[in-house]
DNA sequence: CAGATACGCAACCTACGGGTTGCACGTGGA
DNA sequence: TCCACGTGCAACCCGTAGGTTGCGTATCTG
């Protein structure tokens, strides 16, 4: 993954840093176990070793996970004594609808509606 | 040897639907190339090779990014003699910001409103 | 206090993603 | 007609994402 030297091409895109999050926020929720983890703790905040006992994986992998889903800012972490538990934070996902409004909404009508939602 | 959690696992993510195609879109959405590629060909239709002089990368490379956001269901193919041109296909893209706002929408005011917007 | 429990770190393995090059094929222009 | 150009396919290279196991440490509990 080099760098960005390039550029030309009239473009609007990237606002700077949103760009990144929407990255981020895009690739933390690409993998279907993610994004499994990421519903489950929106509907009820958890531990990863409660998460890890609903799937086929090692609690390791889900921390790993866990990690990803933090790192791009849609976990938060709350340490109660030995115990470390989830939560969502979900701002970067209005930043990533942000992004696919503003890109699609040239050329969808509902997400043009969604991109003057966002605005205000 | 304590290992092993789990062994049971009623996974099933049943979410259904549109749980496969969102997917594959936030992977498509996933890579910086692909949301720059995307977006210039939001903003205009083009080509593979277009595109590639806009980038420091091969053709080849573009046509791969352009495969994966094809099987997205992101961009439609149109062939023009030995030319083929690329344009945006924004539903998915709505499929893609319904979860988000289905799932974040219990936590983010901003995101239930958008949920609701999308409803009808 | 002793043992179980939950976490974090690190080493390791493997598959796959993103990139390249090379080439064959079809189309369009001179 | 002939050749240049755009595309598609395949082989190949390499880094890293996702998984594992092993182990050390902090905290809870009997």
């Amino acid at each position: 993954m080099p760098h960005e030297p390039n550029g030309h091409t009239a473009d609007q895109v990237s606002d700077g840093l949103a760009e990144d999050r929407a990255g981020a926020v895009f690739g933390a929720l690409a993998d279907p176990v993610r994004r499994r983890l990421f519903s489950e703790i929106a509907a009820h905040p958890s531990t990863a070793t409660e998460l890890a006992n609903g799937l086929p994986i090692s609690r390791q992998a889900v921390a790993k996970h866990l990690n990803s889903l933090s790192d791009a800012g849609l976990l938060e972490r709350e340490r109660a004594g030995r115990d470390v538990r989830y939560r969502v934070t979900p701002q970067p996902l209005s930043e990533a609808v942000s992004w696919m409004a503003e890109v699609g909404g040239q050329w969808d009508e509902r997400l043009a509606r969604l991109a003057q939602t966002l605005e205000r």
